[in-house]
DNA sequence: GCGATCAGCT
DNA sequence: CACAGCTGATCGC
């Protein structure tokens, strides 16, 4: 679909000029102003900027909750959230159609949170991985901490006190928050969004779970049920492109292309402010074509800045796909008793598998766990694909950290001779250089006797390039990132593309 | 014996 | 490097 048809649709936000919600607590950075810190100087600034998420954007009180906790349901009447239509239907225009997706985890409820200090994860949560270690630093930031804040870490911990939640997962103007559940109730919260089924992202959900309704997608909704035993009650799964009204705020998801049931989550305030969390996503020129999307239309981007650096380059993931189907048909040439084994440890990456089973016709065996998350994603396509005898399948699923010669040559071992050589793919988005960028037929396998393995740059995040592309075709006027957040250096890096990007023309 | 948390590892 | 975890140890119950 072609973006240019847009314009002349009835724009379905308010106007496009209208400032962001509070400018004023954010500096140029998109970071919140700390009166007395020379950003970036003291490795003091980072540990509170990123801890005291709360001295930030404080969410707006919610209505009184109902003495019975329920979650309110989405289709209830007068409880604050009412279905609307589709967008695309309202507006006549034809959803783009998504490709199947899916995936699948063998164990899904444990947490590894990154605790040191306090923090999350460097990484994925942002957190700075310079200020991470408990052993590094612990000299005078810890005191500079202890006198603004009035409390060490380890008066935390002791205190077996919860994580602050970050700003980043803060929605200024609402009582929402995204992807925060490993803090107890977030104070002001009323309404906790999880944008897909990531461990990084839903963690801190568990059966206990009493803080409040949670939305998601429908799919989401079924694996947090199914697979971390969430109380329905709090359950509230979202259709996407459909406008709903959540105390008082026009919520729509939108497809992600990141993971089976990973949604952009879009919010619209009774203003008419509008921002978008991206949670984890690929920004694709599909997305560019979506009513919500386009260009002035978004004021405040939250932004999954996974890649957001000039030296990952990844090919489109048909691109992958076409290399690992043609790879496997090579192989299968010269020894046709190969096991083809892909490797993923959750939801995700089901396309590159799914297209392996397609080209051979031949069932994909996964164990019993992961079979039922796949089942539960209600893909026909994928579903009956599905087997559970591993002697009858040439292509088999595995945990991504099984993928390595001395487990793989260990399983060729237990199939009892009926197969005589593994080939297997990893498709870790990260495998990636200047030369397989471009040309992935550069990839060299690593093998050893007859277990061959592949990485394969097969991303579930934007490139460095489709970030910019999709970050200046929308040319919000405010972006926040929300990984690789933690380290000063990094931060200014982005900083600086993003000022680049939104420069007027 | 179980779940929750944490270090170490990929 | 860093994706999105996994494994094993420890602790409180």
């Amino acid at each position: 679909m072609h973006t240019d048809t847009f314009p002349s649709n009835p724009p379905p936000m308010a106007t496009v000029d209208c400032p962001l919600p509070s400018p004023a607590d954010l500096d140029d950075n998109g970071f919140p102003a700390l009166p007395s810190s020379p950003a970036a100087c003291s490795s003091g600034f980072a540990e509170d900027f990123y801890r005291s998420g709360t001295d930030w954007s404080s969410l707006r009180a919610p209505p009184p909750l109902g003495p019975p906790r329920r979650a309110p349901g989405v289709k209830e009447r007068g409880g604050g959230s009412a279905v609307q239509s589709s967008l695309f239907q309202a507006w006549g225009i034809e959803k783009p159609r998504r490709d199947g997706r899916g995936a699948g985890d063998s164990s899904l409820v444990q947490r590894s949170l990154f605790q040191a200090w306090g923090i999350e994860r460097p990484q994925r949560e942002g957190l700075g991985a310079g200020d991470s270690s408990p052993s590094s630093s612990l000299s005078g930031s810890l005191l500079a901490r202890k006198r603004r804040r009035g409390s060490t870490e380890e008066e935390r911990v002791a205190a077996k006190k919860p994580l602050a939640c970050p700003f980043y997962k803060k929605i200024p103007g609402t009582p929402f928050t995204v992807d925060a559940f490993r803090y107890g109730q977030v104070e002001g919260c009323s309404a906790y969004f999880l944008s897909h089924f990531h461990h990084d992202h839903y963690g801190g959900l568990t059966k206990k779970w009493c803080h409040g309704p949670i939305y998601c997608s429908a799919l989401t909704a079924r694996l947090v049920k199914m697979c971390l035993s969430v109380n329905s009650d709090y359950i509230c799964p979202l259709e996407l492109d459909t406008e709903y009204v959540i105390e008082g705020v026009t919520v729509t998801l939108l497809e992600a292309n990141h993971c089976p049931g990973a949604a952009l989550i879009h919010f619209r305030l009774s203003d008419g402010k509008t921002c978008l969390h991206t949670g984890d996503f690929r920004a694709s020129k599909t997305m560019q074509s979506h009513p919500l999307l386009q260009r002035g239309r978004v004021n405040l981007v939250y932004l999954d800045t996974t890649y957001c650096n000039p030296k990952y380059k990844f090919p489109p993931q048909e691109d992958v796909i076409d290399f690992v189907v043609r790879t496997t048909r090579r192989y299968l040439k010269k020894q046709p008793k190969t096991l083809i084994v892909v490797g993923a440890y959750s939801i995700g990456k089901e396309n590159v598998y799914l297209a392996i089973s397609q080209a051979l016709e031949a069932h994909i065996y996964t164990d019993a766990s992961r079979r039922r998350i796949l089942y539960s994603f209600g893909w026909p396509d994928l579903s009956k694909r599905l087997c559970s005898c591993n002697q009858s399948s040439s292509l088999h699923v595995l945990p991504l950290g099984s993928i390595n010669h001395e487990n793989l040559k260990k399983y060729l071992e237990t199939l009892n001779g009926r197969f005589l050589a593994v080939l297997a793919f990893r498709p870790t988005g990260w495998t990636f250089s200047e030369a397989t960028g471009k040309h992935l037929d550069l990839i060299k396998p690593s093998s050893n006797a007859n277990v061959t393995i592949y990485g394969v740059p097969y991303s579930e995040h934007s490139s460095f390039t489709e970030l910019r592309d999709f970050v200046m075709f929308l040319k919000p006027q405010k972006i926040i990132p929300t990984v690789n957040v933690g380290n000063a250096t990094s931060r200014d890096k982005m900083q600086a593309h993003f000022r680049e990007w939104l420069k007027s023309p």
